[in-house]
DNA sequence: GTGACAATCGTCAACTTGACGATAAAGCCA
DNA sequence: TGGCTTTATCGTCAAGTTGACGATTGTCAC
């Protein structure tokens, strides 16, 4: 049986905070096409390998996200796929775009394939011109990580795995850019049933009340959801 | 540039309302593998056809939704990509899922590469053993679909042109499986701005008092959303 | 100690929601 | 014609939620 070949690839959106930044994972292309230019990180899918295994191997390819607890504080998830015939201009590709949260990785990023990796600030990522169509994949992968963070707690896989009620907030601020009540954030937070679980610990450092430290909670869904 | 070859389709999950049920279109595949076995409406990307396109021809074939106005009735959205290397027996085959949304349709149904072609019960089809990984695609197609009548007005696009909120109502009960108290819908639909416009008729036929007709308005998002 | 700062607790009016009573406008039927 | 049934539509009310913002509480820098 005959059948179009296509070469499958999958591309990644890989949001971290950053020096109070939201920042997007990037890399510059060794290759033409667009070479020099800056891209999302991805690579082509393995003749055995699943999709999301493909996109978990690129993403610790890029980061260093090692086999460590460190991946699984890693959220992936699919975000769309994108084939236009002519978005790649040497074969027809069809992307699968995964879209990943992470706290504050461990520094060193280096690609296999990408001449160099960094994080860059979403704002500027989004004023930038990206090879291929990872520009409309960056803008899909923001307003779907918007509008996760109003009906789910991945909000806190940006945050250690202690974290503050102030830590959470920044995260909802920096991704919404809004600013946020902090009493009625607080409120809502512990009115969200299963959305933070405290440690009995608190903070000492910075400046201000110490405040009290949470982790993560059972819940995935939040009920009620805070909205934007 | 050698690159593994890949087969892609697109497969999909059509709903729709007949016979007071929520029914999605399946086919009974004539060739190997799963030969006889119900199985979701799909097939392979051409060359050089968008997968957009060619989501909207494989439902065009399968339906019988022609160019006319009716496919401007239509709510086609992506689902999600499927892609495990075993799925497809005869070969590496990563399918892109899309959904549809329609009113009930001609009832002409009669694919080019399918046996034949039924409207199936939702209930029916969950307890059916589908070809392929369709069985997955179509509860994530259910899910999604539930999910969107939440803070969409897509609900509309089951019903005809002109509508009754009690119509509407049907629609969320139906894909919700559940019952929604008639005067709280009616003032939260009205509520929601955008989400439906009076045409001034009435409908005539039924017992009871007349409704109000509607058309969709212009929004696409509620605000206020309706919860299930 | 004093002030600055951020965490946390309270208060209140405006709004939303679910439950359900009441009324309206048709057709049906004797 | 006058009930009776049925469905649409309007109202009411208590309970819960939300945003705005005052008040209090630990800590640190000085």
């Amino acid at each position: 049986m005959a059948f179009p070949p296509f070469a499958v690839t999958v591309d990644l959106v890989v949001f971290t905070i950053r020096d109070d930044q939201l920042c997007v994972l990037t890399i510059e292309r060794g290759e033409a096409p667009f070479a020099g230019c800056q891209a999302l990180p991805g690579g082509f899918v393995l003749p055995d390998e699943d999709l999301a295994a493909a996109a978990a191997r690129e993403l610790a390819e890029e980061t260093g996200v090692g086999k460590d607890a460190e991946i699984e504080r890693v959220h992936l998830e699919q975000l769309g796929t994108y084939g236009d015939p002519t978005r790649d201009p040497r074969m027809r590709t069809v992307s699968v775009a995964y879209l990943a949260f992470a706290a504050q990785l461990s520094e060193p990023v280096a690609g296999t394939d990408a001449t160099a990796a960094q994080w860059m600030p979403v704002a500027t990522a989004l004023t930038t011109s990206l090879a291929f169509d990872h520009g409309q994949i960056l803008v899909d992968g923001l307003e779907r990580a918007r509008a996760k963070l109003e009906y789910t707690t991945l909000a806190a896989t940006f945050c250690r795995d202690e974290f503050t009620i102030a830590d959470l907030r920044h995260v909802y601020e920096l991704v919404w850019d809004v600013t946020i009540d902090p009493r009625n954030f607080h409120r809502k937070v512990l009115a969200s049933e299963g959305f933070v679980e405290p440690t009995g610990e608190h903070t000492s450092q910075a400046r201000g009340r110490p405040a009290q430290l949470f982790t993560l909670g059972e819940a995935t869904q939040l009920h009620p959801p805070i909205r934007r």
